[in-house]
DNA sequence: TATTATAATTGTACCGGTCTAATTTATCAA
DNA sequence: TTGATAAATTAGACCGGTACAATTATAATA
C-alpha cells in the first residue's frame, strides 16, 4: 500500500480509537511529518483523500479538525461497492433469482456501450438487511470483461470477485436516482404493495480504464432505505 | 482565481467548445506544463479537480480522457449550491410562503449545533422548475450567522447571498435522504396526492470552519426529480 | 502471422523547498 | 476592559526535481 494511503487509514484509526469527536483538533501538519517521517506532500495527500471521505475537514491558519456526522444506520451512497452499511453489526445477505448469459437490450448494450450481439451476464438478486427485503437487483455485465460467474460468486460480493479474483481494477461510476411507485413484481419481492414508493438507482460502473463492465438496476424498499452523503463546496 | 483552477476552467470549456466526447484523449502533462507555464503539480492538481467533478479521468500510462456521462436533464447531488439543474435552459423560480425568526425545535437546535434560546431565520418556499412544482423546502438558519434575510434575498439564490452579501466561506454538508409518502400538507403544495411517493432530502451545510449555518428540508415532486452522481473508487 | 520480449510513453508517488493567505495569539493603546 | 494592531501559527499554492508503475508501441523471435 502507498504511504499516503497508509498515513490516511491510521489516522482514521486513530481517531476511531480516541474516539475524537466533530471539532476536535488533529496534530499540525508539521507534527505529523515528523510522526510520520514523510514530507509534507504525503502528508497534504493523506489528509485530502481524507477530506473526501468527509472524516476531516482544513482550516487554512487554524488546523486540522474531525468532521463527524451525528446520524447512524444510513447507507453511505458514493462508497462504490455496491452495498456497505455505514453501521457496523448489519447483516446483509442476498438470494440469487436467476442467473443466465444472454443478448443485451438496447438500453443495456447502451449503458456497457456494447453491439447487441456481445454476450452479457444477467444476474437477478433480492438482497436483504437482518432478514428483510432491502432492495430488488438486476445486474447486467460486459461477459467480455466479466468473463465467468456462477452462483456462489453472485450470492457474495462480486466487487470483490472481479478485483480480487479477475485482478480487473474499478474505477469511476455514474449514477442516476428516480422515485416512483412500485410495480407488480417489485411489490413482491420486497414485500410491499404497488403503487408503493421505490428509491430506484441505475449504476454504470467503469473500470479505471473507462470502460463499463456492469449496469445495475436497484429498486430499494423504501421503509428500509435511507442515503447518507457528503459534499464538498470546493468543486468550484 | 488560483492558477488550477483557472486551468481546470479552461480544460473544461476546452472540452465543452470542441465538443470532445467520452473517451476522446487531452494532451499529455507536459504538454499541459508547456501550454500553460506551470510546473507539473499544478497541472495535476487542476486535474485532481475536474477528475473529482467526473470532468476526466486518468489513466497511468495512457493518458488523461474525457469522462461523460450521457443522460441529460438530472440535478446533480454533489453540487452543494442547494439547487443547479444540470441541463440548461433550466427555469428555477422560488415562491416564498412562510419568513420569520423564531426558536428553533430540538431537532434544529442539534443540527445547528445552538441552544434552544438561539435565534433562527424560518423559511418556507415552493421551488418551481418550468412553473411546475419541483419541491417543497424548509430552511432554518443560525441567525447569529446569517444575520439578515428578507423576502427578496429569499426569493433569490440565499447561497449566493450568503457568500457574496455576507461574505461568508460555505464548506461541506451532509446530507440525508429518505424516500416516503406524501402528507397532505406536501401533496398539496406539490400538486400531487397524499401517500404518493416523495423524495425527501435533509441537509446541513457548514461553513469552511466547520460551523453549520443552514439545516434544511426538502421534500421533492417524484416526479419532476431525478438525480445524478458520481463516485470515485479511489476513495479506498 | 502470432507471440514474446524490449523500449518508449505517460501519469503517479514522493521529496524538499519558498512564498502566501487565513486564522489565532500576543501586544499595545484607549 | 475593550478594541485595534502586530506577530506567530498553520494550511495551501506552487515550483522543480527523481524515481516508479502502468500502459502502449516497437522490435525480436518463433
Amino acid at each position: 500500500m502507498l504511504k499516503y494511503q497508509e498515513i490516511a487509514h491510521e489516522l482514521e484509526k486513530y481517531i476511531e480509537d480516541h474516539k475524537l469527536q466533530q471539532g476536535d483538533k488533529l496534530p499540525v501538519l508539521e507534527s505529523l511529518m515528523a510522526q510520520f517521517n514523510v514530507s509534507k506532500s504525503t502528508i497534504t495527500k493523506a489528509l485530502d483523500l481524507l477530506e473526501r471521505k468527509g472524516v476531516v475537514f482544513q482550516v487554512r491558519g487554524s488546523g486540522i479538525f474531525v468532521r463527524r456526522h451525528k446520524r447512524k444506520g444510513y447507507i453511505s451512497l458514493l462508497s462504490n461497492q455496491g452495498f456497505q452499511k455505514e453501521i457496523e453489526g448489519f447483516n446483509l445477505t442476498s438470494k440469487v433469482i436467476e442467473l443466465d448469459v444472454r443478448k443485451p437490450t438496447q438500453e443495456v448494450a447502451e449503458n456497457l456501450n456494447i453491439g447487441p450481439d456481445a454476450d452479457i451476464y444477467y444476474v437477478k438478486r433480492v438482497r436483504y438487511i437482518h432478514g428483510q427485503a432491502l432492495a430488488f437487483e438486476e445486474s447486467f455485465y460486459n461477459k467480455s470483461i466479466v468473463t465467468y460467474l456462477n452462483k456462489e460468486i453472485v450470492s457474495e460480493s462480486i466487487f470483490n470477485y472481479i478485483s480480487e479474483g479477475l485482478g480487473l481494477k474499478v474505477g469511476f461510476s455514474d449514477m442516476y436516482l428516480h422515485v416512483d411507485k412500485l410495480n407488480e413484481e417489485e411489490a413482491e419481492y420486497l414485500g410491499l404493495k404497488k403503487g408503493d414508493p421505490k428509491l430506484y438507482l441505475e449504476s454504470v460502473y467503469h473500470l479505471t480504464n473507462g470502460q463499463p463492465f456492469d449496469f445495475s438496476k436497484l429498486t430499494y424498499n423504501y421503509e428500509q432505505s435511507q442515503f447518507f452523503f457528503q459534499s464538498n463546496s470546493h468543486f468550484f
